[in-house]
DNA sequence: CTGTTAGCGCTTTCAC
DNA sequence: GTGAAAGCGCTAACAG
């Protein structure tokens, strides 16, 4: 029969001939405070080590009412981006003493929805979220039972929260803006469809670099559904190119390696028939025959940064809001490289 | 002050007049089984609802011994082959009513170690565990302690144990034999420093190929330590290429990204000057100029079967140990391309 | 210096 | 049909 060695306090304490409060206080280096007795305090530590006591988490928990449990709600804990994001999660809250607790949304509100419940459920002390379209209610339903809670990568418009997340308009404008003084002029953009903030402010970022240089005839922007990216980042390539561009700007990894799929298969040269610029690196575009060239997201800022304003927030008990935007950086390669005049 | 709205079976329980076990009944459908008055029944649903009471997992845990989540540590979550692995175990586990709780070892013993007794001390009912090099302590201690567990990816020799691997040995046969089919007969190998057993299936499997093909002379294995692939792959790869192999199998991922690097700023030609052939696939290789080809490993089916394995050991109390080996499948692509003859 | 006790929120046996 | 009470393991206020 399989069962877990369970030596409780009152074992010990038994086992030492003395109440459970002295094993709890010797045990949790209180012994101070409370005047143990030296030798009892010497006994009770060697009995513990001698029965291979350990705490129950759950009942300490349920006791004092924290779990030190940090809920994280990411799109897909797969996917490149959020899979760093969560390691680094994962250091910064074991710093800080607290275990994170990882999930999927799958970009589905009734998903993320399910998802925060089964974290509460867990007792978790607060939420690192990635809102999803569509979340905008669950998240108003936290802020109103006052769960602490912080929005990573996005926000939601209106909603008064703390948040961090990329300068996406900067982000955005950066990347166009570079891609025009290599001498590009017809960018398309290709985003999601829904109202994702960073998508929004990436797009916007966009727009505003093509007034700024004078191309806004050219504004061009093709958004595809989350479902199915592959088949209509096939579809918006093509229509890209015939339409004339002569520069892409992908506003996600995902939709970057989806283009890049269907641009590998075509007779479309990067970058003399169509720069090219990402969001986000990772090994998967250093292979390309024309690097990439990406809008690179300080990703462990970003973690460490909302683990740090949530933890803040459980143990200063204020209901402080932090918005955070931080800055990235364009990573400059091949298939951005200047715009070959005679063509 | 921040607070989360705690509403207890005791509020609804009073707000409804009624004692707590009733409210208890109802709430887990046992109204039939204790013959709950119908109408107390509703308004005992209806308060709760109104008072939005959501049961608190911890006390439950507490109370029956088991808190419904499995502890996952695998080497680095951030880590694509893991990162898949991850979310296949969230999908399965959760399809069967349990959380899982990730966290990464960094293939360090200690660290593996102190991973473990964290999720101890929450109390997960059982593990599922990537064994890392010099942690067969501290899975013996599991077993020791009657802590149930299972072994993913790899396992730890002469241990019975349950765990969930990939066929290795086949898989590194097959992949080499597939090279010699090829017309490759310098066949070089890079693996990990060290006791790994998947690593050693491989090569095992490697060998044989190799003896079976009557080119044991040619036997060429290049261990590099797991801490700083980078450099090491260079050197390896460099020493490969001058020792005159013409086929080089690489024994994970990460190994073939490292040499992949080297090789793309060298004029090293796959596969005219060396065939390669690495495990898992994933888009990093598609876009390589010779797509790379790859041993897959059923990652699904080897998380779904880790859990399997395992709330079956929890839901059935029984002690029964499983060994199970998975099937892969080579994908073939250009970079073993058969090769030439005129060279 | 040390023990008793109450209680965190929940389930379940047992009594009415 | 319903309620009281015990107890999961822990901590801390309060008595001694």
């Amino acid at each position: 029969m399989i069962r877990k060695n369970n030596v409780s306090l009152k074992d010990v304490a038994a086992a030492a001939g003395v109440s459970t409060s002295l094993v709890s206080f010797v045990l949790n280096g209180k012994q101070q405070q409370y005047r143990v007795n030296k030798d009892v305090a010497e006994k009770v530590k060697r009995i513990a080590k001698e029965l291979n006591y350990k705490p129950n988490g759950l009942a300490k928990s349920l006791r004092d009412g924290s779990s030190k449990t940090i809920g994280v709600i990411v799109s897909d804990i797969s996917n490149q981006f959020f899979a760093d994001i969560a390691r680094h999660i994962e250091s910064a809250t074991e710093e800080k003493g607290y275990m994170a607790l990882f999930a999927s949304s799958d970009e589905n509100a009734q998903t993320m929805e399910k998802q925060v419940e089964r974290m509460l459920a867990k007792e978790v002390d607060g939420l690192i979220l990635v809102p999803c379209n569509g979340s905008r209610n669950t998240i108003e339903c936290l802020s109103e039972r006052n769960v602490p809670f912080v929005l990573l990568d996005r926000y939601i418009p209106d909603l008064k929260s703390n948040y961090v997340t990329l300068d996406n308009v900067k982000a955005g404008y950066d990347a166009t803006m570079h891609l025009i003084q290599q001498g590009y002029s017809q960018i398309a953009m290709v985003g999601y469809k829904g109202e994702l903030v960073n998508i929004a402010g990436r797009e916007e970022g966009y727009r505003q670099a093509m007034r700024d240089a004078g191309r806004e005839d050219f504004i061009s922007i093709h958004n595809v559904p989350m479902e199915d990216t592959a088949r209509y980042c096939r579809k918006e390539v093509r229509s890209i190119v015939e339409g004339g561009a002569d520069a892409l700007l992908c506003a996600t990894n995902a939709i970057t390696i989806q283009c890049l799929r269907h641009i590998k298969d075509s007779d479309i040269r990067i970058p003399d028939d169509l720069a090219l610029v990402g969001f986000d690196g990772g090994s998967v575009f250093d292979f390309f025959y024309a690097p990439l060239t990406y809008f690179e997201q300080p990703l462990e800022t970003m973690a460490r940064k909302s683990v740090d304003v949530l933890v803040e927030m459980l143990e200063s008990g204020q209901g402080m809001m932090q918005q955070i935007e931080v800055a990235g950086k364009l990573i400059v390669r091949e298939s951005s490289a200047r715009k070959k005049q005679n063509k």
